[in-house]
DNA sequence: ATGCGTGCAAAGTCTTTGCAGCTTC
DNA sequence: GAAGCTGCAAAGACTTTGCACGCAT
């Protein structure tokens, strides 16, 4: 298992799943790829990423795809988040500078992101404690933007 | 909107209900009265409340007890908590001296339960910089506990 | 009296799984 | 060659919704 700030290409990706008896496939490689290439901040679900594969001519099954990020997700290559939606979304697990955090609003589900080192620094400190290696932190904060404080319901 | 802190009891929730033009029922009742004599780190899922009503005597319907935890999430009573399940689990809202976050293992699902005040007042730095009221703020940490370290895959 | 809330059953959404065939090691 | 991986279709888990009746305001 690797850090949460290992860089990951094909070929590292390559090493670790045949270090584990696992394959590298050309799915695994469009997925990986797709991800090192979003956008900061931006995140896609399942189906946003089967969507986008598919207009790239990737045709690519959902059923791989739920799979392969589900396995991404769970080796630290991959932050799953669980926003405002009723679904994950899944965005690459960025090395300690690009790390970002959410702040998400109740009432109109808007999301923001924002950067603090410290969340990074108490997470190592509480996981250490615990004998805990760390692949991901998130702090999401769930609270009411101006636009929805002037609602009333 | 209430703050985080708020101690709600049956009449502060009626208050706010009908100051909405919505009512306070027994069902309402019956269901925020169970999440604060929870104990402190237990959380449950809509089925688990459901299981722990209807052994109680008090027959709640399904549909009312999702529709009643997701209303009392955004008006900030409880607590949505998306841990390594697939499902979501809910707990009282805390005021901050009993505000806790959570370390979550990959490989054994564990999760394990710690408090941090630094975590409240970054977020109430972060979202009073964007004129965010919070309700809540959770930092999950994903990692791999000790065990987890010791198996291959 | 009004209209919100509940319970029921049905529908919905997102995700997982079994299996046959293909691909990687 | 053996075993993992993919795609498909079907199943599954959890959650939401329409509607008629009852209850809070």
């Amino acid at each position: 298992m690797t850090s949460a700030t290992t860089d990951y290409t094909p070929e590292t990706l390559r090493a670790e799943l045949n270090a584990k008896g696992w394959r590298m496939t050309p799915q695994r490689e469009v997925i990986l790829n797709t991800f090192k290439t979003l956008p900061e901040g931006e995140h896609l679900s399942a189906e946003d990423l089967y969507n986008r594969l598919k207009d790239q001519g990737e045709d690519i099954s959902l059923s791989t795809i739920y799979r392969t990020v589900k396995m991404m997700a769970r080796m630290g290559i991959l932050r799953e988040l669980e926003l405002t939606e009723d679904h994950k979304h899944y965005e690459i697990n960025q090395p300690r500078p690009h790390h970002h955090h959410h702040l998400v609003c109740v009432k109109t589900n808007t999301v923001i992101e924002f950067k603090n080192d410290k969340i990074l620094e108490i997470s190592q400190k509480v996981a250490e404690k615990y004998g805990y290696k760390v692949l991901d932190c998130q702090l999401t904060i769930i609270g009411v933007s101006p636009e929805g404080q002037r609602s009333i319901f």
